[in-house]
DNA sequence: CTGTAGGGTTAGGGTTTG
DNA sequence: TCAAACCCTAACCCTACA
């Protein structure tokens, strides 16, 4: 089978301004018009039916919403994560009680030293509460002890070196 | 979450033989073939694909070769150390109290479910001894914390998976 | 024959486990 | 530490039908 064509920014313009001059449906017509017919040449209008299905949440064209996309080509990955485990680590020599840290303060900490993407807090957050749930770590009172997060970085991000 | 199916050698003859049939892509139609479904009858389309995908290293399907694979599924191992993370785990899991166990009563749960090699306290304690020397764990009164435990685990026996 | 809707399957990315 | 197993969903395929 042929390998997948990953759908780039330029081509899912086209197609959204195909459809909000065709409307949904006339996919053939939109691929005859000849603004849109070189972006979206090597796409089919079968294609171009799927694309739209996906942008619409993965259902009916006309129906409702699934929860958003976590599969990506891999040119549009947001998250540098490579400095993750860098990044805790320092800040974990930096602070010297054992009991750990709160995670806006460690938050402050990084966003001081770093550029972090604005998904940073959010998934690493998400990720934690998963361990947590598993009962593989747990907060003490408002805090990480510090042997958490160090296993936490352990766990999560060796795999970015 | 499920523990593990790990591929049974009968299987991935299966699988093999299916791909020779069918070529590689085709799993639903692989899992559809009376030789094979029963054999393959607890794997989905989707594992056979990611099942083929790790046969041919991790890559692409139609691609190049990484390094050989040196993880085994549990009945393949070699080492007689090969039960120690997993009895270790299983002991942690047991226990309740966060504050962890003393060794003694740690052995003694061991013993009574395992065939242990007479060496394996005396090398279990040397290593803590090690971890704790270089300040990476330590006891609370008299007994280690499950999850300075749990690091020891992590940290020397993830070499016999 | 031409084209679309909608269900089904695969490919390839990421995540979790041992 | 790192590969096997597992999960998610965009991309692709198949069939019905107008």
């Amino acid at each position: 089978m042929a390998p997948k064509k990953w759908w780039t920014s330029k081509e899912e313009e086209a197609l959204k301004a195909g459809v909000k001059e065709y409307k949904a449906g006339n996919w053939k017509d939109i691929l005859k018009d000849p603004r849109f017919a070189s972006i979206l040449a090597n796409r089919t209008n079968i294609d171009l039916k799927d694309k739209w299905r996906n942008l619409n949440g993965g259902g009916c064209v006309s129906g409702g919403r699934r929860k958003a996309s976590t599969s990506r080509p891999p040119d549009k990955r947001i998250v540098p994560k490579y400095k993750y485990k860098t990044m805790i680590y320092e800040y974990l020599k930096y602070i010297e009680d054992p009991n750990g840290t709160d995670l806006d303060t460690m938050m402050n900490f990084l966003k001081s030293k770093y550029e972090l993407q604005s998904i940073f807090k959010k998934s690493f957050n998400a990720a934690l509460k998963a361990l947590e749930l598993k009962g593989y770590i747990k907060k003490v009172g408002n805090s990480y002890p510090k042997l958490y997060l160090w296993f936490f970085c352990h766990r999560y991000f060796y795999h970015l070196f």
